[in-house]
Order: structure tokens, then sequence, then C-alpha cells
DNA sequence: GTATAAAGTTAAGCCCGCTTAACTAAAAAG
DNA sequence: CTTTTTAGTTAAGCGGGCTTAACTTTATAC
């Protein structure tokens, strides 16, 4: 089980330098921002997931729904999100990042993939080809954890 | 440079899904020690970069000296770090992780890599090696980039 | 050797995010 | 059709983290 070894050693090592360097980037984003964690958090949640509730917000959070409605007012009243009736159950309100949300969040992705790109400069065609050929099964692989039930 | 927008795609690709499953461990465990952001930032850090003295601290978080104070106190306090006089400059401070620090720490690396320990487990031993030297090479290139002045 | 700067600490006060509690409105249950 | 449950909001209050301001102690400048 050399290579299980050797595959445990490069892989923390390069989790290491990918953490370290990924939360000073995100600290950094979310102060530029005047937002809290939280707020970045949601807005990058709307980003990906699309639109939730407020139960869905004290849920993930784990906050209070009192919490998430603070939480998420705030954002409203700056015009980063909008808060809508649900059509299908009039005492749920439907939450949407706006315009000018939206482009809030793809600056701060931007921002993260700046470093990757800086990266990807480092390199030569051989081993992008390579790397990116490795992390498409390592992306298979954790998409298939993240199926599996929780443990 | 077909291949160079391939790879772009795989690593942002991965980047996102990694990025947002350590963010999610890395919240969990904060609130499970009880502890505040930084309070485990500063552990993490006297643990990869060793000891340091106030004025660092403030620095790095970007904090007043009072409030950097604070914050080591409570750590202090907890028994997670000892604070020594400099011998060389008796008026500043080191800090240092003590043994249930350290061990409070190193729970918390485990429980990060448990997560690709599980990924590990996916593959197969081709797929092992070839990831493993992918990862080797970007890791140089981070390091290389890392060394370069800021930009 | 005095004056100034630097490293930390302490105390008082502010702000912000969270909680509890009381509330409204709509849906589901009976 | 009444009762109960569910989704969310509002208000009051607490606690934690941060700041400013005043202070002590040690090092550096001249």
């Amino acid at each position: 089980m050399t290579n299980s070894v050797q595959f445990t050693r490069s892989i923390r090592s390069w989790m290491d330098i990918f953490m370290h360097r990924s939360m000073r980037g995100w600290g950094r984003y979310a102060k530029s921002t005047g937002l809290s964690m939280h707020q970045v958090s949601l807005m990058m949640q709307l980003n990906y997931r699309g639109a939730c509730g407020m139960s869905e917000i004290s849920g993930r959070f784990d906050v209070t729904p009192a919490a998430a409605s603070q939480l998420v007012d705030k954002l409203v009243q700056s015009g980063y999100i909008q808060r809508e009736e649900d059509p299908n159950d009039r005492r749920a309100k439907l939450l949407n990042l706006t315009d000018k949300g939206r482009e809030l969040i793809r600056q701060g992705i931007e921002e993260r993939y700046r470093w990757v790109d800086q990266l990807a400069e480092k390199l030569n065609d051989e081993e992008r080809v390579q790397i990116s050929e490795a992390l498409d099964i390592m992306r298979r692989a954790a998409e298939e954890l993240e199926a599996e039930p929780v443990r």
C-alpha cells in the first residue's frame, strides 16, 4: 500500500496549501464587502443552489428564524437580495439574488479564481492535461461521496 | 489553447467542490470547539508557523493590540496557549501552544483529513498514482507562486 | 541620563448578531 | 368551520468582540 501512503501525503499537503490560501482570500473578500460571513455565505448559496425560503436559511446556518429574518433584512435593504412571496404558499418567502447581488458574488468568485489562473501560468501543456484529468477523477469521486448517506 | 480552457474548467470546478466542503467542515469544527474564528486561526498559525508575539497577531488579524491581547487572554485562560516573556526583549511576549492546544488543533486537522481519506477509498491504484503526481506538480507551482512578490 | 518610542495591558463603552417571547397571517387537520 | 400547525416578523435584551484612551514597563536615540 505504498502508493496509498504516497497519495495521502500528496493530497494532504496540497490541501494544507490550498486551504490556507483560500481562507486568506475568503477572509479578505468578506471584509472588503463589509458583510458578515453568514451574509456572504447566504448569497453564495443563493448563487449556486438557487432560490430558497427563510426556514431553509435558519436550518442551514443553525440559527433561529428570527436571526435568519434579520440576516436577510440587511441584505434586502442593501439591495443584494430580494424577498418575494412564494406563489404556492403565501406564508413562505422566496429569496433571490438581485443583479447587484449577483455581481458582488461574481466578483468574489473571480477573486478566488485568480489564484488558480496564476497557478496555471506556471505549468506547461503536458502538466495541464495531466492535472486536468486527475482533478476530474477527484471531482467524480467527490460527487459520489456527496451522494452517499452521511457518515 | 483548448487544453488551457479545459484545465481552467477542471480546476475551477474542483475548487468549488473542495471549498464548499472545506468551509462546511471548518465551520462545524470551529463551532464545536466553542472558540471564535480568530481564536482557532491563531492556534492554527501557532501550530504551522510556530511562536510569535502580540504585535504579530494584531497585524495578521488586522485588529488593535488591545483586541489581540484580549483574544490571547481567553486562550491562555482556557489553557490552550501560553504567554511567556521574550528573552531578547522583555517588553515582548512569546505565544506558544500548550499540549492541550496542540491536541485540539490536531483533532481539527484530522477532521479535515477524514474527507480526503474517504475520497481515496473511492479510487483505484492507478488513479491514486496519477492524482498524487498531479497534486505534487500543483504544490510545487503553488510554492513558487507564494515565493514571488505579492501582486 | 533624560526623552522618546515601542510592546502590551486594562478599563469603559459601542455595535452587532443572536436569542427569547409575543405576534400576524396562511395552510392543514379535525 | 373551528383548531392547530407552520412560516415568518418584530421588539427587547444579552453577550462577545472590537475600539479608544490611559497606563506600565522596557528598549532605543541623542
